[in-house]
Formats: C-alpha cells, sequence, structure tokens
DNA sequence: TAATCAGTTATTGTTAACAATCTGATATTC
DNA sequence: GAATATCAGATTGTTAACAATAACTGATTA
C-alpha cells in the first residue's frame, strides 16, 4: 500500500499516503470513534512533520471522520445513531438512483466486469481470506456506482462507505454476518442483467436493511490505544 | 456579514469569515471559474495571514468549489458540461428523498413555517430585490432540506447547491429566468401539504429540470479580475 | 473528601524566514 | 523566424521557533 523507500531504508509517506493510512484504519474498524489524534504523536509514528499531520487532519475532518475542537485537537468522528440512520437511509437513496442509472446504460462489457467482480468475491470468500473478502464485498458496491456513470452518486457513495464504520459496531454477529452476503449481490447482479428495475431496487434495499439492523450504540468501548495506531504503521512496513 | 472589528477600527476576518465570503462570491457569480487566486493577494485583501488563506484555499478544495495543482496554485472549478449533468441529476434524486422524508413527518408547525417562506419570497420578489429574492428561492430548497431531518441529506443539498453556480451561465435568459418559479415552489408546498408524494417529486422534478435546462458551456469568459475580487472585499465593509 | 488554586507540562496554533518551483522575458543558436 | 537556453521575479511549499491554550499534578483549605 504505497509509500515510497529512500537511500537509508526509511519508508517514506507522503500526505495522501497518511490521509490513506489513517482511512483504512477507521474502514477495518482498528481505529476506534473517539480515539485521540495527537499531531507530534501522529508524525513520529508516520515519520512526518508535524505540519503535514496537521494538513491531513483538517482534510479528514472535511470529510467527517474526524472531529476537530479548537484548541483540543482532533478525534476519530463519533456521529450519533440519529447520524447513522441517516447515513443508511441515504445510502438507500443513492443506490437505488445508482442502480437506475446503470441499467440505463450498462452495456454487455459492463454486465461482464460485474459479473467476474461476483464471481471473485465468492473465491475469496470460500478461501477463507474474510478480510479481504470484506473489502471486495465493498467494492462491489463501488464498482456498480462506478459503472453507473454519474460521477457525484459516485462521490457521494464513497463518502457514505467512509463514514459508515464508526457507525456500525465490529463483530456484533457471527463472522459471516459482517460482511455483505454473496447471494444478495448475485440476486442483484441478476436483476440488473435482466434490466428489471424494480427488483433490483427491491433487493438492494433489503440487502442494505440487513446491514442497518446492526446498528447499535457502543456498550462499553474498548478504547483503542497507542498499540493499535502502531500496528497501524507497523502494518504495510515490508521494506 | 460576520467579521469582527478591533480598537483601531480596522475589520478583523476570521477563517470562517475567509471562507464564507469566497462561496458567497461564487454563489453571486462574481468569481468566475477558472480565476486564479493568488494566496499573497486574498491575504492582503483580506488582511490576514498568507498561512489562514492556505487553509481556507485547502477547505474549498476539499468541497470542490476550487482546484489545487501542486505548485501552481489554485483557481476557482471549472467543472465539466458531464459534472454538471450529473451534479442536476443526483439534486433530483436528492431533492424527491427530501420530499418523501418531509412528508412522512411534516407537522401543522412545519407547513406554517413553508408557507411563511414561500410568501416571504413572492413579496421580496413583487418589492423587485432581485438579489434578495434569488437567495430566499435558495432558501427555500435549503429549508425544506432542513425540515426534512436528514442530515445527510441536507449535507448533500447544500453541497450541491454551492456548486451549481459554477456550472450555470450567468444571466442568459431574461432576468426572472435565472430564478425559481415562485408558483412552482408554491406547487410544491400545496403538494405537500395535501401529503401527496407523487405529485410533490413531479413538481419538483420539472421545477429542477427547468433550472437544469439553462446549462450550457461557457462561450467567452469576461474573465473576473482583481477588481472582482476587490467588490469581494469592499461589498460588506460597513464599519 | 471535595473543591479551589497555582504552577508545570503537554498540546495545539501562528508566524516569519527560508527553500523549491514555476512563469515569463530576453538572449542565443540553428 | 523558430526552437532552445538562461536568468530574474513571482508564487507556492516547508520548516523550526515561538505563542497561546489546555491538561495535569499536587498542595491547600473548608
Amino acid at each position: 500500500m504505497s509509500a515510497q523507500i529512500d537511500i537509508s531504508g526509511n519508508t517514506r509517506f507522503s500526505e495522501d499516503d497518511v490521509l490513506r493510512r489513517i482511512e483504512q484504519a477507521v474502514l477495518d474498524h482498528r481505529l476506534a470513534p473517539g480515539t485521540k489524534l495527537k499531531e507530534v504523536q501522529l508524525a513520529n509514528l508516520f515519520g512526518v512533520k508535524r505540519g503535514l499531520i496537521r494538513k491531513v487532519l483538517t482534510r479528514l475532518a472535511h470529510s467527517r471522520l474526524v472531529e476537530q475542537t479548537p484548541n483540543r485537537g482532533a478525534r476519530v468522528a463519533k456521529p450519533s445513531v440519529k447520524e447513522g440512520q441517516d447515513l443508511f437511509a441515504t445510502r438507500r437513496v443513492i443506490e437505488s438512483a445508482i442502480l437506475e442509472a446503470l441499467i440505463a446504460k450498462a452495456d454487455e462489457t459492463d454486465l461482464q466486469q460485474i459479473t467476474k467482480m461476483l464471481e471473485l468475491e465468492h473465491e475469496t470468500y470460500l478461501q477463507g481470506d474474510s478480510e479481504r473478502a470484506l473489502k471486495l464485498s465493498i467494492d462491489f458496491h463501488r464498482q456498480l456506482a462506478q459503472l453507473a456513470g454519474n460521477s457525484v452518486l459516485e462521490e457521494y457513495l464513497n463518502d457514505i462507505i467512509r463514514r459508515t464504520p464508526l457507525v456500525i459496531l465490529a463483530h456484533l454477529g457471527a463472522d459471516d454476518e459482517n460482511r455483505c452476503r454473496n447471494q444478495e449481490h448475485e440476486a442483484i447482479v441478476d436483476a440488473i442483467a435482466k434490466r428489471d428495475i424494480k427488483t433490483a431496487k427491491r433487493v438492494m434495499n433489503q440487502h442494505l436493511l440487513h446491514i442497518e439492523s446492526k446498528i447499535r450504540h457502543k456498550p462499553d468501548e474498548p478504547k483503542s490505544d497507542l498499540a493499535t495506531l502502531l500496528r497501524l504503521q507497523t502494518d504495510g512496513d515490508a521494506a
């Protein structure tokens, strides 16, 4: 995952690298909502100047992944239950619109691409790589958005996806409850192939409601600490 | 419009002040797409440090009102025709969803508030204050979003509204073509009051398509210059 | 014990100086 | 004349030092 290596063998993080790392850590539920993000600490972890961290935090705050309060720094955002519901309600609206646009324009190539994606997702799940399977099940939604061809809808869906892990509680049900169900994705693809807008939307709505049903208010935060943050860095340091 | 006055009688702009000023200038078509935004120039105009301008430009870039290119600074964004179409298509989706949510929850107080808004807009237009009437006709849409009670839908609508003036060409048709038609707003309010989702959506869609029909590719940009920017500052300096 | 206060440290915010890069003009070569 | 090279000025990007604020600690008092 990105990052340059310089002459002395040290990892070199760019601004975008740092941003993506933190985003990914949120997506993977490694960084819990409410976690304090100290500037010097992060700067040391990534081996970059404080100014760069500062810019990244501002950017993250703008996409509402981080909350900044004047003179008291930044924390991983902690959206209310209400905001979580709004997020999901909006997601249903956006994904419906994406399906409509996609069905209106999808050609044979698009359909093949979607099918391939679906198969890959299924295989990966069968192979037991559940982390990668989760990533792929998210990518499925992203790809539909991309193929639909409306850049603004795509942008909003990605925004919602980034914010969602802050709302959902990690690992509430059994393991396979925590990802998009492959057979639901399959049903959606079927409907798209048949250009059946109504069915596609209905199945997608069910699918999303099913995910949404897992929103709860966190019972007792395990407060991710320094160590978690460190894992964030050591993760991809295969230099 | 905001901004503190200090002991020596000088206007004091905060970061948010500067941000809002520039946003408003875009909304009012004073800052044309493609206009170069030099850091020192802006810093001088507002009487603030360059660092502050820098932060504001980054924030504006994040909401896609400004485009930043490394080492060559910031310009007012210049969305393509395609992006403009996507923006409007998405707006129809969002406003439909807002109407649905609003009709589901609106009580008597909400309806009164909407009606009052409508009347104010009508009066202002009759009084000939077309600049304020334009502002109010935008506020009408914003208020529906706010009353609908979904903060994410509201956020996205505001985002679209901010970006829209970069897409529409200013003053193409006659003067009263450039604002939301009051009678269309009236029809929407009627449908809301009757809780007629279908009609409300249909009228809203017509209304938006009517606005959208005015998108054109700019013929020959009048290139707003320093002077326009200056007007931005002197505008509200009634100290 | 709980509350208040003062002083210390940790953390964030700002600034001015410097570095890097781009822009545009003029000069040079073919 | 067209293409290229060179330089000065303008503009953006980075940094390290400093300032302002918050968070913490422990002592003091009621």
